[in-house]
DNA sequence: GGCAACCTTGTAGTTGACTGCAAGGTTGCC
DNA sequence: GGCAACCTTGCAGTCAACTACAAGGTTGCC
């Protein structure tokens, strides 16, 4: 699969797949006889893996280190398990914080959704709104 | 309250709490006569809803547009509407992959948990992770 | 073999969200 | 009144994570 392929199957961009091939996020792939860069499909899960971690607040930094670890087959030193255990800490935080926002969005819209539609007709009100 | 004060309640620093005045996410404060900002203590809340909404991905621009439909006493145009539902399904698709790499992390914990704390001997096996 | 679509490297620019610093004013306490 | 801690504005710098661009090579199809 060339990089085009990939980015298509990943949702990144191939510029991006490059960006995380630079900083070692990624394995540098075969290339065909041509230069092409050649991935397997095995690298679409770790790009997803990337993106979970991501959403989870992780820098790539981060996400290198617990690429790390499951490429070196893990290591069971202290601060190796409290690095696990202060982002999963920092997901539950994160978890917490999601859900608040999320209540606080859908009262906002349903208090929205309760009003008189016809109301809205000044189009100035609107712009406030639109930037 | 003063910048300071209001930085040790919210956990951001003056500088941030600046800046956030600057692209007008909060509004001018008081003054004393010395001319220092002079917080009540309910903006403290706005920043925490700022911090909710940021836990979502919400850009900073976002957010003020949800500060502005708060403020604004909300409307209830098509697209304010849509606003809101977009942003409760990004957020519904955020806590699904935070689920996700929650799992995975408490797999690699565990993982790593069972293996014998005795093995990690190998210094360079941790430096691996330190960085 | 011609052509569009795709790829290569390298480097520079952008965006969002801060963060630091300089040069100076204010507060509150001893 | 002296001093440390805190504040002011303004502007430049930083960092992460891309993103764009230039100049050129490869592929696959007609």
């Amino acid at each position: 699969m060339r990089i085009g392929a990939l980015a298509e199957l990943s949702g990144l961009s191939a510029q991006t797949i490059r960006y995380y091939e630079s900083i070692e996020l990624l394995p540098e792939p075969e290339r065909t006889t041509g230069g092409y860069r050649d991935y397997g499909v095995d690298i679409a899960e770790r790009l997803r893996f990337i993106r979970d971690a991501q959403a989870c607040g992780l820098t790539l930094d981060e996400v290198q280190t617990l690429l790390s670890m499951k490429d070196a087959g893990l290591a069971t030193c202290e601060h190796t398990l409290s690095f696990l255990d202060r982002h999963i800490a920092d997901i539950d935080a994160q978890l917490e914080r999601l859900h608040a926002a999320r209540a606080e969005m859908v009262e906002l819209a349903s208090r929205a959704r309760d009003l008189d539609p016809a109301t809205c007709t000044d189009p100035n009100r609107c712009q406030v709104i639109a930037s």
